[in-house]
DNA sequence: TTGTTAATGAAAACCATTTTCATTTATTGA
DNA sequence: TCAATAAATGAAAATGGTTTTCATTAACAA
């Protein structure tokens, strides 16, 4: 018996999220292994092409049909956030890890397309954030559930070439 | 002579957006005029499509492509905002008016696409996002010209339908 | 008015994403 | 362990918002 093997299974039991899939009714496949695989060992924002090609080096079988459609499930059930840089395509991101939440908001470089994750500040963004949600969600009767905030501008390397 | 007319143009001298154009270097067109001209008498968030569709009505002759192009343009000025609310195709807005900002974010239904413009809290946002732009721009260096704040969830109608 | 060149419109191309549909596979309960 | 069943998948085609191409038109400086 491969005894590495079977001491980093038991020493791993299943992924974190299993738990999230079963409990709201879905399967646990290769592909959606692969994808929560590729997109759990990186910091960048995938593409759903880039996500495709990186499964398909463990996987050629996994077509860009089901990236997609994981995809999408995964932004249904939470799991993933879907982004939209000004490329023309969506960008996807690991919304919190098994540890836990790191909540972040974006800089994004409108010369170069570089994207910055940054938790600086948000402490007093979040205060904020909950006294606006609270007077809208009174003065407009809407429920909020979200919010996207972004920074645009010019990065240090495009800033130098300007 | 047609003194109404005659008056109302003196009156009005010519819109108030042509020294931007000319100062760019750029022509003004029929086309270009009608754009403005539907964008200014709105307050809501026109697609591509809807917007020559508006313009079709006085200017048949005027394509969808000159649209997507002055749209282009327009936001490369600044005199136009381009948002995606997630409904797969993207929303202009006027920056301003002649008489100065109106400065506002969104509230987006995520259940019907209901778009609803806020201004309260601004203030206090605003200085919130000074601050954060100051912090962030040293820390990266990042010269920050521009940002996005959206809130999503369920508007009134959408809540009591749940 | 005229010459230059930006701007335009129609049609075709583009391309990220979605849909279709036949096949495969994860799960369940006998 | 093994079918039964419905969810999930992959290839190919379709979709649809946006962009490109290219011949024609028109803004405007001289
Ligand atoms: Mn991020
Ligand atoms: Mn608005
Ligand atoms: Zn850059
Ligand atoms: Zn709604």
């Amino acid at each position: 018996m491969p005894r590495g093997l079977r001491m980093r299974h038991l020493a791993m039991g299943p992924p974190w999220w299993h738990g999230r899939f079963h409990g709201a009714g879905f399967r646990i496949t290769i592909p959606r292994e692969a994808i929560l695989e590729v997109l759990s060992k990186t910091q960048k924002h995938l593409s759903a092409e880039e996500i495709y090609l990186a499964v398909h080096r463990l996987h050629p079988a996994v077509g860009l049909t089901t990236v997609y459609r994981t995809l999408e499930l995964l932004v249904h059930i939470g799991l993933v956030f879907k982004f939209d840089f000004g490329d023309s395509r969506a960008r996807y991101e690991l919304s919190s890890g098994p540890k836990g939440a790191r909540h972040h908001h974006h800089l994004v470089c409108t010369a170069c397309g570089r994207v910055i994750d940054y938790t600086d500040f948000i402490d007093e963004e979040v205060e904020l954030l909950q006294q606006t949600e609270k007077g809208l969600a009174k003065k407009y009767n809407f429920k909020i559930t979200n919010h996207l905030i972004q920074f645009y501008g010019l990065c240090d390397k495009c800033r130098s070439k300007e």
